[in-house]
DNA sequence: GTCCGCATGTAAGGCGTTACATGATTAA
DNA sequence: TTAATCATGTAACGCCTTACATGCGGAC
């Protein structure tokens, strides 16, 4: 009686890392303290409650390391569902509301995919994702050709950054499809 | 008696907004419906409780414009106090949090500091964000060395993106600081 | 034997999300 | 007159935040 939850940024961050190797909450914390994953909130009030709703649906299954004195220690590991689950997430289509909303995501899912989804869908990925860009910076681009003349110098100037955030994203997925294709 | 919260992202692109002009929660769900300012919801269940509390904090003030029908339409104009505060969020120090966890809410402070501070604070402002920057990439670049031998492929290329999108910020804020130089 | 790091959790609160609800005005 | 758009709001829900709480283990 799993329920239908979809997966939130740091849930499927937290999945993704326990189905590369089983790790407890402590070690989730760690990774998010000390490594560039680090956009996640490592705080115990968001990793446990997300650790037990995961595994509510099935996701994970929890296995108690207790050192034979009994001192707590959950190691969670990915279940078959998880893994069928994470395999069809990060093959998901890359949508134009994914570029514009969800950023981030994006990342994570391609960040994961190694070992579990194949080449081919890691290519594929990469060019939609290039070319969804591509079509929202047109978009940009024709609001930016009108809005120029009107903006002031710091709205203009934040909105060249956000034109080139994009940009810089679809050239470096192109290099990544090379890099990949070699 | 005013309550204190501490300015939400789209609190403060709305307080922005209304600073440039007098706006209803409708014109301003437009906005965010219909320009690259769009990273936010336009949802009326995040506009209107959000003015609410924008309002109850004392930083905008109502005036029901109705047509002689009595159509309620809320209009909303910046509050002295709301300027102040505007004023001052907009010239706080950027912080390597802020590079870390709250690079949007960093754009945005930028993006509406036309008017609101002089051009000291704004070329502080982006000699600060420009250095922190600086600073965060050597921290990264540390760990890059050290993992990028024992990272997947993917992974190692989202690590890179990361990267590269520290250092177009950084470019950006050098580039920025030039044009408003000049 | 005391302090720090390991390790897991709960409680209150805030705020954004989706969905629903309501009514006025304008154009066909 | 019917539909679309203007215009504002509420309710349920999910999930993150901050702060607090608890206990084990090892190092000195």
């Amino acid at each position: 009686m799993e329920k239908k939850y979809d997966l939130s940024t740091l849930s499927l961050a937290i999945l993704g890392l326990i189905s590369q190797r089983p790790l407890t909450g402590y070690d989730l914390r760690k990774v998010f303290r000390t490594t560039p994953l680090g956009h996640f909130s490592s705080s115990p009030g968001a990793i446990y409650p997300a650790l037990k709703r995961i595994e509510e649906a099935g996701w994970i299954r929890s296995a108690t390391t207790g050192g034979r004195t009994g001192h707590q220690r959950m190691l969670y590991q990915i279940t078959a569902r998880g893994q069928k689950l994470l395999q069809e997430h990060l093959s998901q289509p890359v949508t134009q509301e994914d570029i514009i909303w969800h950023m981030d995501g994006l990342m994570l899912r391609f960040a994961f995919m190694d070992g579990i989804v194949g080449r081919e869908a890691t290519v594929r990925f990469l060019r939609e994702f290039a070319s969804q860009i591509d079509a929202h910076v047109v978009d940009l681009q024709r609001y930016f050709a009108e809005a120029k003349s009107i903006l002031p110098p710091c709205g203009r100037l934040a909105m060249e950054n956000g034109l080139q955030n994009y940009e810089m994203n679809a050239q470096w997925a192109r290099r990544a499809l090379q890099e990949l294709q070699r």
